[in-house]
RNA sequence: GUGAGUGUAGCUCAGAUGGUAGAGCACAGGAUUGUGGCUCCUGUGGCCGAGGGUUCGAUCCCCUUCACUCACCCCA
């Protein structure tokens, strides 16, 4: 029986990575414009701590999570996401006793245990960023800024849109959610059945209801918006009015609701066309109680996450560039040696050079073709009794002869004409 | 967890009322005994997803199971 990956987990082949590379590397660049540093926690934490974090009543927590008991018998869980872990971290090194603003960002595989589907892996990667330990709209707003300009600079403003909401805070959202829920009761009927239940547990749910006669019931629902306190009614005209100042184009969605228990005040999506209906591409928000919650300091902060599959299935393909030779010997014992000590003085000079020993001539050049190597050195007997090499240029298909002692030199001026 | 669809060569897919399979691409070799791409020729490659049933005989029909895909749920 032939073994296979286990549902849900994706190899990443060679093809793919020049892209996953790509989103690696334009991550790193556009968060360190912002200050922003990599932590990596592990993949394995204390099943605990997702318990506290996420809270127990969210399908994510309920459901979906990776959890075993380790030989020693504690209950230990491969992350579903990575705030809780991130913020763990911070606490356990007091990463804010040494500076009281953080701004971190991670990047990696997550788990959770789903029916996969299009944009939806049991294992996928995220990219997380975390911002702790300032209480401003301003810093919200550049939050959210910094995950557009990285969606943006990916994959171009046009397929893109942002919407933004406020959640209220622990003093304002459960007169919300009681208002809520006593409207909901007076028309339960008209509910689904999942709306029925989580008009109970997680009354916010049902308003992001799809089953149509749930969002017809919905209609005269009491709106958040109305029942933010003050504070956090101020804070959300501030943090829009900033977006509007740093140029972010976003829509109000005043049901836009997240999944995870901890987000307070600012919460954000951005989906993008093209994914089915896994669209959202990024989401997160404030969370002024989740450090205190793990037994950090009260300090709040703002994360959002990028699913980097979601990324990848909206990027063009790209190639691996190859500059470099590949080296095509003749199979003579005497000519093979020469070769290969070519190639390694190629390499010791970082020229990116190859071969493929034990194939016929044609078979080489077929090689030297297909690995879409710029040029091609040429080795037989007749170099060798003249100490030279024949370099062939592939695209143009012109050949030169280059005196062996300065093959080197002479290649590295040629590869450099190369882009 | 629910629903629908699909599993045949490395990839994309044909196939017959049930008589053990084909194409294109890819790969390898040759036409050109030291020259790639284009062309032509040849070749390698399949327990027809797995298990069971019906049948003289199943890749095809029936059941089960697994996987993949999409959608629901939920989320990144």
């Amino acid at each position: 029986m032939e073994i296979k990956a286990i549902r849900g987990m994706n190899d990443i082949l060679p093809d793919e990575m020049p892209r996953w590379r790509l989103l690696e590397e334009t991550t790193r660049e556009v968060f360190a414009r912002y200050g922003f540093s990599e932590v990596r926690p592990p993949v394995l934490e204390r099943t605990e701590l997702f318990f506290r974090g996420i809270g127990d009543e969210t399908d994510v927590v309920e459901k979906q999570m990776y959890t075993f008991t380790d030989k020693s018998g504690t209950s230990v869980t491969l992350r579903p996401e990575a705030t809780a872990c991130v913020l763990r971290a911070v606490i356990e090194h007091g990463l804010l006793n040494k500076d009281p603003i953080q701004k971190l960002y991670t990047l990696g595989p997550m788990f959770r245990y789903e029916r996969p589907q299009k944009g939806r892996y049991r294992q996928f990667h995220q990219i997380n960023a975390e911002r702790l330990g300032e209480e401003s709209p301003l810093a919200d707003a550049e939050t959210l800024a910094m995950a557009y300009d990285l969606a943006g600079t990916l994959l171009g403003r046009d397929s893109l849109s942002m919407e933004v909401n406020s959640l209220g805070c622990k003093e304002c959202r459960p007169g919300f959610k009681d208002a809520l829920r006593s409207f909901l009761v007076s028309r339960q009927e008209r509910l689904c059945e999942d709306c029925r239940r989580r008009m109970n547990t997680n009354p916010l749910r049902v308003l992001d209801c799809k089953v149509i006669s749930c969002k017809d019931a919905v209609q005269g629902a009491p709106v958040l918006e109305t029942f933010l306190c003050a504070g956090c009614s101020t804070y959300h005209e501030a943090v829009l009015a900033s977006l509007e100042a740093l140029g972010v184009s976003y829509s109000k969605n005043p049901l836009l609701v997240r999944g995870l228990d901890y987000y307070t005040r600012t919460t954000f999506e951005i989906t993008a066309s093209g994914l089915g209906s896994q669209n959202a591409v990024s989401g997160g928000g404030r969370y002024d109680d989740l450090l205190s919650i793990l037994g950090g300091p009260n300090v709040g902060g703002i994360g959002f996450a990028f699913g980097m599959e979601r990324l990848i299935l909206l990027m063009e393909e790209r190639q691996h560039p190859v500059k470099g030779c590949f080296v095509v010997a003749q199979a003579f014992p005497e000519v093979e040696t020469k070769a290969l000590s070519l190639i390694s003085e190629l390499r010791s000079a970082h020229i990116r050079a190859e071969a493929a020993f034990g194939k016929s001539f044609k078979a080489q050049m077929r090689r030297a073709d297909k690995a879409k190597y710029p040029l091609c050195i040429i080795l037989g007997e007749d170099e060798i009794q003249r100490n030279t090499l024949t370099v062939k240029d592939m695209a143009t298909a012109e050949q030169y002869t280059v005196e062996r002692a300065v093959a080197v030199h002479e290649l590295k001026a040629l590869l450099a004409g190369k882009e």
